[in-house]
DNA sequence: TTAACTTATGAACGTTTATTCATATGATAA
DNA sequence: TTATCATATGAATAAACGTTCATAAGTTAA
């Protein structure tokens, strides 16, 4: 009885100091949207691609066997969420990735995944 | 003109790189449900609260604010997708984050949106 | 300017998914 | 067992999203 009084009090605790230490709604929004952006195949894989290099929108299509337009769509997403930067050079634009943290984040997703299968 | 073909040649060695070192299309997918599962801002804020320590269900509908059904479909896909581990005790079933690379990738994101706002 | 090449974008269709409602399952106490 | 509390789940509705098709926009060379 004692100890149900305490765990309660250690759980009402937990929550409070969860929600002071809680991110605006908008905050969480905005981390959600970036692993959003991660969480489609297609753009994983364009990603994966990024990694060793920048490459122009025609060598992403070859390399991740997609359609230009697909793959315009879903770099438009990927740029909007800073996920990838590009540069025009030319008549090409060339892709990369925005900057460590991405690689980071694939290396620890994929670290998961081995810890649990 | 050189200097095209250079590039030309460059970029075809990235890509076969990449493509070398592809993860396979299930694999792909299984990061990508990782991070789809941590892309919802509902499910976000559960794990945010989770990340205080474990708390039972209706612990988690009052620190989030949503109902039962809701807050237990998302434990549901949570869990499935390795993010968080439940136990029972008692009538109740505790709900806790699943391992440390979960809080890790979170803290990388919100670096990262730190970076670029 | 015109033609060719490269990338971007708007609209529409089909699929996926989060929430809600109602109800079922599981656990404890009386 | 029965009543109550706690959690899980199936079905349905509504919203979000990826792909495709068609076409626009930007860049360079002739």
């Amino acid at each position: 009885m004692e100890n149900i009084t305490n765990e309660e009090a250690l759980h009402e605790a937990r929550i409070k100091t969860a929600l002071a230490n809680m991110p605006d709604e908008e905050k969480i929004a905005e981390i959600g949207a970036r692993f959003k952006t991660l969480s489609e195949p297609s753009r994983l894989k364009i990603l994966l691609v990024l990694a060793g290099g920048e490459l122009c929108v025609d060598h992403i299509c070859e390399a991740v066997g997609a359609n230009q337009s697909a793959v315009s769509h879903q770099l438009k997403t990927l740029k909007d969420n800073k996920i990838v930067k590009s540069r025009r050079d030319g008549k090409k634009v060339l892709y990369s990735v925005a900057d460590g943290h991405i690689l980071i984040m694939l290396e620890v997703a994929r670290e998961h995944l081995n810890c649990h299968e």
